[in-house]
RNA sequence: GGACCGGUAGUUCAGCUGGUUAGAAUGCCGCCCUGUCACGGCGGAGGUCGCGGGUUCGAGUCCCGUCCGGUCCGCCA
């Protein structure tokens, strides 16, 4: 028996029981006559005291630490007797006793870590990425992973008791390069020919609807071949799931609960009020975005009609004028101002500048004043909802693009002011997508969500007359403007799946070629239907106050889509290239 | 495909308008220390300044190229 308590459990109440303890070694305080081992495990660090002087043991026993290595992150295993600490430590919970070591063996030695095994590791990225397996071992990169089980634990608590079945569904799929690029895979027995790894489960999970699952849900690894961010891998989970005999209604009032459940469950935080909802023309229009912010204000007005016409050129010719008003930040120097001005004229952005209009105790300031008189200024103010120590930031332009800039800058205005404080969640529905979007490129319908999303009823009539202005049957959660998940209700009308493939440029042929087996399924009586699919490690990331989901996966690739602990991908054999029927030239 | 930031002891970083022997902290090694817990004290070792080329009397520093890491735009139905 490698041991019998971890490193966590022990306590007071323990003292004078025999124990024996198996870890690594945190840190060593070789105090001369006294040397102290901080082990860890999962569960804690527990102190060893390990004699070095025969009053402590007795004159018959071994003298232990100046004969025995113990460095850092070796793994030890300790037998002693729990003892109560002459100094206690209050900061750890198994601070008041300590192992008084009577053997101790080194089960493995170990090389000097590379970096600390510590919650402020001295490490940075790319050495942690390296010797991933190490960095595990840090507590907090540790805890990520319980709350991510937790997490996991408590959506299948949920929805199994919701009627939901966990079904797995294939790897190994069929080649659609619909939305993503796909991740694709030669296959041997059928030379020439590939699978791809699913982008998500779409289409077997309405598969599963048509086979009278009725409620489906899967944790389940998805797969984009498209460059990475920090929110973004190439392998990723979703909590997947779909439900027939639903309208969007049931379908919101599931998932609502799902969310609330994992609030509750997870953070402690209850959400006495339903989900705000928000169409998506309003959350464009109010915050230049399709996911907003709730955490904080600074909604859009536009000004086209107090500021056209007056003869300043830049208004003048814009196809917008639009502002946001920061609270209290009149003060602001010119060096303050003059960087956003900079943060906007970033080329990721692209604006060329910010009007500034200021109340301050000299009465309302605006770097415009050559063209517009105080009547004029005050009429802005007016509409924002001004007071004196207000500053409003104005940008024009192009209506979409300068709606994407002034949004850009509204969150970094959050930013500045700590208004986007990771501890407070404002969790909105965001309805009413349009279905298509037209590609700038070809001119060609593309759909936002997924072909297989359903106008809305009334707009079904327009599908093929007028795409541009049907309206998705489809919903977007979003929690502090970040996008945790989504769905839809399904086209599950074989007619209107074909209607819809038509209008994105499909022939015929093709979509029988790639979908045919859908369109199939539907003349087998597919009952109505709709699901959602969330990011679950965003979602994790997000629980856990963080932004970057590499944090909250085990294994995650770099920037470039390496794993460079395991150094993926790699050349494979000849051999293998042969037996798969590729030929690499070049 | 593009923009920006970074690469200097094991590690995290500093190193000015180019100028003697490239520094700090931490880690590591040795000695001392009977209550530490980020222990403390004294001493020591440790460098291809990512790589290649160029400018110069002289390059960690300037220029060009390249590789690696990171952030973002495009992309992500």
């Amino acid at each position: 028996m490698y041991r019998t308590h971890t490193c966590g459990e022990l306590r007071l109440a323990d003292a004078g029981r025999t124990v024996t303890l198996a870890g690594w070694v945190q840190r060593t305080r070789d105090l001369g006559t006294l040397v102290f081992v901080d082990l860890r495990d999962r569960y804690g660090i527990t102190q060893l005291n390990i004699p070095q002087h025969y009053s402590q043991v007795g004159e018959d026993a071994d003298l232990f630490a100046r004969d025995i290595r113990l460095g850092r992150e070796f793994v030890v295993q300790a037998t002693g007797v729990v003892m109560e600490r002459e100094s206690k430590n209050r900061n750890i919970p198994t601070g008041e006793i300590e192992i008084v070591v009577t053997e101790i063996k080194v089960l493995n030695s170990a090389k000097t870590p590379p970096f600390t095994i510590e919650e402020e590791t001295d490490g940075g990225d790319e050495l942690r990425a390296k010797y991933r397996y190490l960095d595990l071992r840090r507590s907090n990169i540790r805890s990520n992973f319980e709350l991510r089980h937790r997490m996991a634990i408590e959506v299948r608590n949920y929805l199994s008791a919701q009627q939901f079945l966990e079904v797995e569904t294939p790897v190994l799929i069929k080649s659609t390069p619909e939305g993503a690029r796909d991740f694709v895979v030669p296959s041997r027995m059928n030379q020439g020919e590939f699978y791809a790894l699913p982008q998500s489960p779409q289409t077997f999970k309405q598969l599963l609807m048509v086979a009278g699952f009725d409620r489906y849900f899967q944790i389940v690894k998805c797969f984009r071949d498209e460059d990475l961010r920090a929110d973004r891998q190439p392998e990723f989970t979703q909590i997947d799931c779909e439900m027939a005999f639903v309208e969007r209604e049931d379908i919101l009032n599931t998932f609502e609960g799902l969310a609330k459940h994992l609030f509750k469950a997870i953070l402690g935080k209850e959400f006495s009020v339903d989900f705000p909802r928000m169409s998506y023309d309003d959350a464009m229009r109010l915050y230049g975005c399709d996911k907003p912010d709730l955490r904080f204000g600074m909604q859009f007005q536009e000004l086209n009609d107090l500021a056209q016409g007056v003869g300043f050129k830049v208004f003048d010719e814009a196809e917008l004028v639009v502002g946001i008003k920061a609270e209290g930040c009149a003060s602001w120097s010119r060096k303050q101002t003059d960087a956003l001005i900079d943060f906007v004229k970033r080329p990721q952005i692209g604006a060329t500048g910010i009007v500034f209009l200021k109340w301050t105790n000299e009465g309302l300031k605006s770097t415009v004043d050559k063209f517009y008189s105080p009547e004029h200024l005050k009429k802005w103010a007016e509409r924002f909802g001004m007071q004196q120590g207000d500053l409003l930031c104005i940008m024009a332009g192009g209506a979409d693009k300068t709606r994407k800039q002034l949004n850009e800058l509204r969150l970094h205005m959050g930013d500045l002011l700590g208004l986007r404080d990771p501890w407070t969640f404002k969790p909105l529905w965001v309805l009413d997508f349009p279905l298509l979007e037209k590609d700038d490129e070809n001119g060609r319908w593309h759909a936002m969500h997924h072909p297989f999303t359903s106008p809305i009823p009334e707009h079904a009539h327009l599908l093929e007359s007028d795409p541009g202005a049907v309206k998705a049957n489809a919903y977007d959660l979003v929690i502090n403007g970040t996008e945790i998940g989504g769905g839809s209700i399904r086209i599950h009308d074989r007619s209107m799946q074909e209607a819809m493939f038509r209008v994105l440029g499909f022939t015929d042929e093709d979509a029988r070629y790639k979908f045919g087996f859908l369109l199939d399924a539907f003349e087998y009586g597919a009952p109505p239907h709709g699901g959602a699919a969330f990011g679950f490690d965003r979602w994790v990331s997000l629980f856990g106050g963080r932004s970057d989901i590499r944090e909250f996966i085990a294994f995650p690739k770099n920037n470039a889509g390496r794993d460079v602990m395991i150094d993926a991908p790699s050349r494979i054999d000849v051999i293998q290239l042969k037996e798969l029927g590729i030929d690499l030239k070049g």
